[in-house]
RNA sequence: GGAGGGGUUCCCGAGUGGCCAAAGGGGGCAGACUGUAAAUCUGCUGGCUCCGCCUUCGGUGGUUCGAAUCCACCCCCCUCCA
């Protein structure tokens, strides 16, 4: 049995907050496996690294010996969480939240222990109460309380409107505590005030209330804005091999070590001593190949990423062709066809326009070689590696 | 219901009759430098049969030799008042 102590140094790496701190190394100190609930939405189920941040830590304490409550809020997708924008979602069928589920399950127990996961949908107990039942539970919290939540608070003050099922988002999320007797939420530092409702419902209902644990919203690949789908700067969970090491690659050494914090399972002391490592002169680029390799490992294989660093060293480091690049035809005419339509209907570019600009930008190889002039034309029956780039690449075949 | 302000190329945002495929910034892409990093510098960033041509500035229809710019109607957004 690990210690309470480092037990809470393991849970500590690279959290937010942990409310209240002491509380937690109390129920530790009970020595029982903890309950530790996390939830999350229903709907596109399509994860990147920013979301395995929490999964990670999820993890983490599995490792400890507690067993994970990994929630789907399919009850409470329907009402869609007051922070974003978009007012009211379409309600997911029954069917959808089925099949988000098992992609999450597939995506998530490549981090988690399924052994000690217990997956659950808040509308199992949710379906179970009638309106009498909900307006007892909405009695057990205020108005006042409700406005100190931030984003209501403002819109509130600026005479936005808030539609009263909003209110009910935070009281819901916080009543599944309640009917899963949580131990301890996890959750973004922007799920903050909701997990603090479920401490207090917990409370009203006479549990022990919940340790709430906050962690840091991830950083995308450009170091600045959170890692998110619409903003393109993220790392999916089914990214390919090649595409994820690269990707890992190419964040910059600075945000490398929030990576380090947030991603990887080497402890603070192993991270420390790279940094003391790198400070004596070692290449940050070879510490960065070691989290490159953690994270694909971790999503394809340890085999897969070793092959994966050969492959980039190769590739970048002495100019090879990589392995598995596209095959593709394309007709010609008479007399063959113009560079710029053979790299546009390749796909290398969006447009023969593109295409001009990429051979005039000295863009464009052809098996090694570059090509100066857009124009030329590329015989019916030749077989050839296109590159546009120092990443796009493709085997041409000329029909 | 009333008053006013807007909708411009991926985004923000100039432009108010020809010099506008449309300033500037952001983002993106490419080149140089490298460790495919970051930073920096340079270029590109509507389409095509690409040194020329074609189609864009909320929509439709006008005025004009010529409109993103003027007129009419329509659609959408925002602010203030009731």
């Amino acid at each position: 049995m690990v210690s309470v102590s480092e037990q809470m140094a393991v849970i500590k790496h690279g959290v937010d907050e942990i409310l209240p701190e002491e509380e937690l190394a109390r129920k530790l100190e009970s020595g029982r496996p903890l309950r530790v609930k996390a939830g999350f939405d229903p709907t596109a189920p399509d994860l990147h690294l920013g979301h395995t941040v929490l999964i990670n830590k999820l993890r983490q304490f599995q490792e400890l010996g507690h067993e994970v409550l990994f929630l789907i809020g399919d009850f409470t997708g329907m009402i869609g969480d007051p922070t974003g924008k978009s007012a009211t979602r379409p309600p997911l069928t029954k069917e959808d939240v089925l099949e988000n589920a098992a992609t999450y399950e597939r995506q998530v127990f490549k981090i988690l222990d399924p052994e000690k996961t217990t997956v659950c949908f808040n509308s199992s107990w949710m379906e179970q109460m009638d309106a009498a039942d909900l307006v007892r539970l909405a009695a057990r919290h205020t108005v006042a309380r409700m406005l100190e939540r931030d984003d209501f608070n403002k819109r509130y003050k600026s005479g936005q409107s808030i539609a009263i099922h909003e209110l009910l988002y935070p009281l819901v999320q916080g009543y599944d505590s309640v009917a899963l007797q949580a131990d301890v939420e996890l959750g973004g530092t922007d799920q903050r005030f909701n997990l603090l409702v479920g401490r207090q419902l917990q409370q009203v209902y006479g549990q022990p209330p919940q340790v709430i644990l906050t962690m840091p919203i991830l950083e995308g690949l450009d170091g600045v804005q959170k890692m998110s789908k619409s903003l393109d700067n993220y790392i999916g969970v089914s990214d390919s091999l090649d595409q994820m090491f690269g990707r890992v690659m190419s964040v910059s050494d600075e945000l490398m070590w929030r990576y380090f914090e947030l991603l990887s399972f080497r402890s603070a002391q192993e991270i420390k001593q790279f940094r003391a490592d790198i400070e004596a002169g070692k290449n940050p680029r070879d510490v960065k190949f070691l989290l490159a390799e953690e994270i694909t490992a971790r999503f394809h294989s340890e085999e897969a990423a070793v092959a994966a660093r050969a492959g980039f060293i190769a590739q970048f480091q002495k100019g090879a062709v990589p392995d598995g690049i596209p095959e593709v035809d394309v007709g010609a005419g008479e007399d063959g066809i113009p560079l710029a339509n053979l790299l546009k209907d390749a796909g290398l570019v969006s447009s023969t326009s593109d295409a001009h600009r990429m051979v005039r930008q000295g863009a464009v190889k052809m098996e090694g070689e570059k090509l100066s002039d857009a124009r030329i034309k590329i015989a019916a029956g030749q077989s050839a590696v296109f590159q546009v780039g120092k990443r796009r690449f493709a085997r041409v075949t000329v029909r």
